[in-house]
DNA sequence: ATTAATTTTTAGGTTAGTCTAAAAATAAAA
DNA sequence: TTTTATTTTTAGACTAACCTAAAAATTAAT
């Protein structure tokens, strides 16, 4: 078995990513887009994690990682995430600043190493922006959860993730002191523009619909 | 400013190593050696390290580090050191199995972690095999310490470090459940093949020469 | 069902980092 | 001080990972 190339495990991620989310193949255009490469450079390196058994690929027909593939994905988006845990629980880093750090760090290759990590951080189920993190078998924890955007009136929820990880969102959750665990309940909807009036912890606020269609709730019953 | 990719970063620590253990210019042959690379290869490298400004280069002459190469170096050997010190105090890892860890980790490029990676573990001077970690301004602490075969008989001293790093004299030590902060005693010596009788913390045993040569201690009268 | 637009692939080129084999320079020995 | 040995450099090639521009295939639109 050959070694996979730090190069070669960013295009692994990225098809992971695609075609989880778009629920199918990932098309050349899509990962080109995702991760900033030229389609004609996705489609080279198509057929070299084809070679590798990493991926199926048909021309033409976009690609699916094979069991093979998804593995390591897998074991990727657990060492990004395990990472991050340890960035934002033991050094004290903001949840805005720890991405780029986790994205060179998912690369250390060492299963010990990272076994004994999960160990230290106490086998955590979900990472700091409330993404789950799968288990040494790949098994991610499923969770019941909403759009805070799909709560009803005078409902209340507790903050479990974001979909949205752009920066300047979560910097903007932290100015509102809004995070992980914080309890909200819908006050008033307005329909003209979807903005909600909410209640967090004591204060009252509002906040517009881009950030309720990206903040993850859960609710009391189930 | 460019990036210094992995691989450049890899020569400067050899040619530090080289050139700080010999006190000279580092050759070409020597770092071909170090880093097991051809010296067709090293030349090549020499000329685009030269071209950056990490090393002084004349044909021929050998290479030393320049300030800015140094500065480099000494930060890789920080984050080497630190990262080893997180892999033994926090992770469990005996010190014989972080060095290719630590190796990978060091790459990691990142000010703000490796500073706080620092505090983290309480601004260690010394990593798990005694050697100095430099500060964030790559200032190293400097210890009185003398080799074991150097030390007079009936005097007794602790082990602070270790000269030799390879895994088999690691685990011997372990085995031996000598370690830093050892006490060691010098019973007597032989003459004949330098071996030592020796007390440790209770226990008498005899340690051959090699072993005397490798083990570094600080004894009461500094 | 053609034509037009888009996507994907091929062709050919670049750079970093490696190699081997041969040439040139330096160092050691006779 | 010549010759011999060693070290270092040059020359020429290879692979991984990228690029642009053009060709081919697919998809969408008239």
């Amino acid at each position: 078995m050959k070694k996979i190339s730090q190069t070669e495990e960013n295009y692994l991620k990225a098809i992971f990513s695609v075609s989880e989310s778009k629920g199918k193949a990932a098309s050349t255009n899509e990962i080109s887009k995702e991760i900033q490469i030229s389609a004609a450079s996705v489609t080279d390196m198509f057929k070299r994690l084809s070679e590798k058994g990493l991926i199926d690929y048909k021309k033409h027909k976009g690609v699916k990682l094979t069991e093979k593939g998804n593995q390591h994905a897998t074991k990727l988006v657990r060492k990004h995430r395990l990472w991050e845990v340890f960035l934002v629980e033991k050094l004290n880093f903001d949840w805005g600043e720890v991405h780029d750090i986790a994205e060179e760090l998912e690369h250390i290759n060492s299963d010990e190493l990272i076994n004994r990590l999960d160990k230290y951080l106490d086998y955590p189920k979900f990472d700091p922006h409330g993404d789950p993190i799968p288990d040494a078998d790949g098994i991610f924890e499923i969770r019941s959860q909403i759009l805070l955007s799909e709560l009803d009136l005078e409902k209340t929820g507790i903050v479990v993730g974001v979909q949205e990880h752009a920066p300047a969102f979560l910097e903007y959750l932290d100015r509102m002191k809004l995070g992980l665990g914080s309890s909200i309940t819908i006050l008033e909807k307005f329909d003209f523009d979807q903005s909600l009036r909410v209640k967090i912890e004591k204060k009252e606020l509002t906040l517009t619909a881009k950030v309720a269609q990206n903040l993850f709730i859960q609710t009391k019953e189930k």
